[in-house]
DNA sequence: GGATAATAGTTGATAATGGCAACTATATTC
DNA sequence: GAATATAGTTGCCATTATCAACTATTATCC
């Protein structure tokens, strides 16, 4: 993983771009959704999970969603299917999902996370709920509600196209 | 560009996965994230300018930061120099930066727009503030304050490991 | 001032992510 | 029953990203 930056330098640099930036919101989300990239693949190295970041969106998905389906996960993500297909393959291909034919659609399978699959999201439950709690660190709670808000509201705006 | 989803496609799911998830900060950074680079990969084709995101972020650092090199590229980014070079490497093919000796240390080249690079800067300055102005429609300045704000915070949170 | 260590940038290799087009099998609509 | 749409797959290609090893240069140390 790459070296990361302490304190100082990500303070003196991000303040750079803020300031000379005008779409503020815009870099101030790739800055985050890096970092949290970045922090997801360390921790997913580190416990040698031997998976990467979307498949561990996936598989919250498969493990939350009952009756999921790929095309399901490509709606939800805002995928095309073709990426989700080769997603489950890789997931598929590791023994942590299996597809079930669908009753209801010859068509279309249904996912379930084997007991390997639902091992692991307990693993994942803990790194992401750690993460969470280490990067909402010193923030009051009802500004990380505003975030939180505010990211559904420019999402939504900018889907209204 | 893929489907983009009308608003109350986006309201369902979307919510769906908030309600679901743990880590929920995380989860509407990447959709967030998503939703941004979808839209600028669009208005890039639209405007048929012959560049992908990451392009676009590098031209605004070049333009804005005096004596710009590809470390200082590199580490304002938080990326590996080996990807930087690759993307000036792009740039400079298309005519749109090109490399100028640096006096004070002669391993490294200051970069700078070419004319063309310049009048393409324009165009994109115009994209992302139109975007900027799309996405952020019906936001509280305060509230959008707050969330350039938590944003911040929690990459610096996850940058103190 | 020379040896050693660190740095800037490049190249090779590889992985992760992402989308479009075309296809087959199946479901839906008219 | 024909036409249209959909679920999933495969081929192909693009974008993004990192690690390792390299060369040339700079900085540090003695």
């Amino acid at each position: 993983m790459a070296t990361i930056f302490n304190k100082v330098d990500i303070v003196n640099q991000y303040s750079w771009v803020c300031i000379m930036f005008n779409a503020i919101s815009i870099e101030a989300t790739f800055y985050l959704a890096h970092a949290i990239k970045q922090q997801l693949g360390s921790q997913l190295e580190a416990h040698q999970l031997g998976i990467a970041p979307m498949h561990v969106r996936v598989l919250k998905i498969i493990h939350k969603r009952k009756s999921c389906t790929a095309i399901d996960i490509a709606n939800l993500f805002k995928r095309d299917k073709a990426q989700i297909t080769r997603l489950l393959k890789g997931l598929i291909d590791q023994g942590l999902v299996k597809k079930e034919s669908n009753p209801e659609d010859k068509r279309s399978q249904l996912l379930v996370l084997t007991p390997q699959g639902k091992a692991l999201q307990e693993d994942l439950l803990s790194i992401s709920e750690q993460m969470q709690k280490q990067m909402t660190q010193d923030i009051d709670e009802k500004d990380l509600d505003v975030f939180i808000k505010v990211a559904q509201t420019m999402t939504k705006n900018l889907a209204n196209t």
